[in-house]
DNA sequence: GGCACAAAAGTAAACGTTTACACAGCATGT
DNA sequence: ACATGCTGTGTAAACGTTTACTTTTGTGCC
């Protein structure tokens, strides 16, 4: 691969001259700007990203950790983040975590490295403590879907805890009392937040939260299908049911189908994301919108004003869910 | 940010030695190592991956370009790349083309610039030239989803025509004569073949196709509900339909829903990918795998193993698309 | 023609690493 | 005592750019 000392020399001119025509300084005459042109065409000369970043100490690359780029939720968020990142002539380096706290510390790491001078992270495994510190060594660092105590400023969450209380509401008001909830079975700040959401719905309207109409499964189809089936199997009895996400919902409303009960008819069912599946499901599924692409754009803009060192405009930290009622909860009648 | 300088002087030894305690060499000493671990530690240092590459001429990363990444196919297909590069300790720089050829030129070209040794090109923009031109300045460089001429051995692409051809096949051994076909109205490759497979199935069934039966449209959603619509409006008698993608078919299945014509009683529908929303659909749709984890995991090895200039093993480069049978299609009684 | 000044081009240092080579210290064998 | 070999460390060049500074070239004016 040829160099801009290659370049020079077939063009008959100076490395500085090409740099110049490269990036179109002023200070060049037509002639060389013809030369070096025609030089870096016949060579096919590529400008080494890397050897520009060293010396003009930056990379205009934003780098963003996602938990797994085939789950849909990720894909939207990364999408937003593309969108404002082209508009500012950023592109993008991207980390799968898994979920996974070393998973994700090396690939946070792999960005720091890499020098993005922005980033967005989406974290699941890592402690508060560990991203407070990441927080603090980057300058250009935010966190998406976390609260840090210690950092509010840097953190891009949504009120988990809000969205579950007003799924809970909604099926309350419904006319629903016996109300089963599916927890995912991460230990994680936004399942307790949820299941939190849940009770304290409940209570509020004077009907007692009880543990055995709680089930717990990987927050996936087949754990919310588990859980169902754990729930129906304990014998509980349920005319409506809030599942830890669409996932979840998706996989209770099979096992319920199996079991020939009828949704909504016998049982409501509502998720929580309103992601893409959501639509598709039939009957098409009630659930809470968490409003990812905005948060993401937020997210990147603010990861992007920091970097720069410039003041961050206020804007909403905290995002607020809100219902979107579809097909799969009915009124209770009798 | 500090450097390896600042390391070496507060650990008071040289840059070299810092620099061969951090990449793990055996000529150190205990004493040096623990003096650079703990004087990284107090710095926080990170290794500067862009000079290391500038000196190295490697940078361990893989380029994908993809059409769009919060389409749940780009979603898998990036996971499975991510999985063989992750196990071959690279990481992934990644562009999104939004399937217009400005975008995917320039994205290539940051991939080509940040010196990516290995690419995977997903393009629908760019013309056949162009791809093949790219072939051939980077060694690194696999083309998926395409098949071009020039360097069949760059590509890892499926067999459009004979995943629709199986499509028409199975409705016209369900009986089904009148069968319309919904294609997509971009002017790429894999559109005509898909258009082309249709047609020869029924001419080989004996079935003169006819242009009337052919519908157009954005390849989404919207774009399947219009073809449907237009395909309706025109009168045309049909008891089954193929569509180019599962997103077309489920336009189509919403728009025969509005008009109380019954999936499958009336009109059975056949998609093509198997992507996420197949399964969540109701009924479950009957479509075309597009295989593609094994064949973005087969790309992944391929531009590895280029870039790495060891004689590639010889594997399928075109693969083949199959029935999945769910219940969106029904035989015709009558 | 000579001069001042502007425009264009060149020279070389710097960015943060890796690594070939050189060298110091030290144990070993004669 | 000295050559030998081994270990650990340091020195400095190199990677491919950008850019401050310097030098050359060109232009207009008296």
């Amino acid at each position: 691969m040829s160099t801009i000392k290659d370049v020079a020399k077939l063009a008959g001119v100076s490395v500085a001259t090409v740099s110049r025509v490269v990036n179109r300084s002023p200070r060049t005459s037509e002639k060389a700007i013809k030369a070096v042109t025609e030089a870096m065409e016949a060579l096919s000369y590529r400008p080494n990203a890397n050897a520009r970043a060293l010396v003009s100490q930056t990379t205009q690359t934003m780098g963003v950790l996602v938990g797994d780029v085939s789950n849909p939720f990720f894909g939207a968020m990364l999408k937003s983040i593309d969108l404002v990142c082209r508009d500012q002539g950023k592109h993008l380096l991207i980390g799968n975590g898994y979920h996974e706290a070393d998973s994700e510390r090396e690939a946070i790491e792999i960005l720091i490295n890499s020098r993005c001078e922005s980033l967005v992270i989406h974290s699941k495994g890592l402690s508060d403590e560990d991203l407070t510190k990441f927080c603090k060594e980057v300058p250009g660092l935010v966190v998406i879907n976390r609260q840090l105590d210690e950092v509010p400023e840097r953190c891009i969450s949504l009120d988990n805890y809000k969205g579950s209380y007003l799924a809970t509401e909604y099926l309350l008001n419904q006319g629903h009392r016996d109300i089963a909830y599916i927890c995912s079975e991460h230990d994680i700040e936004d399942a307790d937040s949820r299941k939190q959401g849940y009770r304290d719905a409940l209570a509020a309207h004077g009907v007692s939260p009880q543990e055995h109409t709680i089930a717990y499964g990987y927050p996936d189809e087949q754990g919310g299908e588990k859980a169902m089936r754990d729930l129906l199997s304990r014998g509980v009895s349920v005319t409506a049911v809030a599942a830890y996400n669409d996932y979840m919902a998706a996989g209770a409303m099979a096992c319920l189908e199996e079991s020939d009960i009828a949704v909504p008819e016998q049982v409501s069912v509502i998720g929580f994301d309103d992601g893409l599946i959501s639509r598709y499901m039939k009957p098409r599924l009630t659930t809470i919108r968490y409003p990812i692409q905005p948060m993401a754009e937020q997210a990147a803009r603010l990861a992007l004003q920091l970097a720069q060192g410039s003041s961050p405009e206020s804007s909403p930290h905290v995002f607020v869910p809100t219902l979107v009622k579809r097909n799969s909860v009915k009124p209770l009648t009798q």
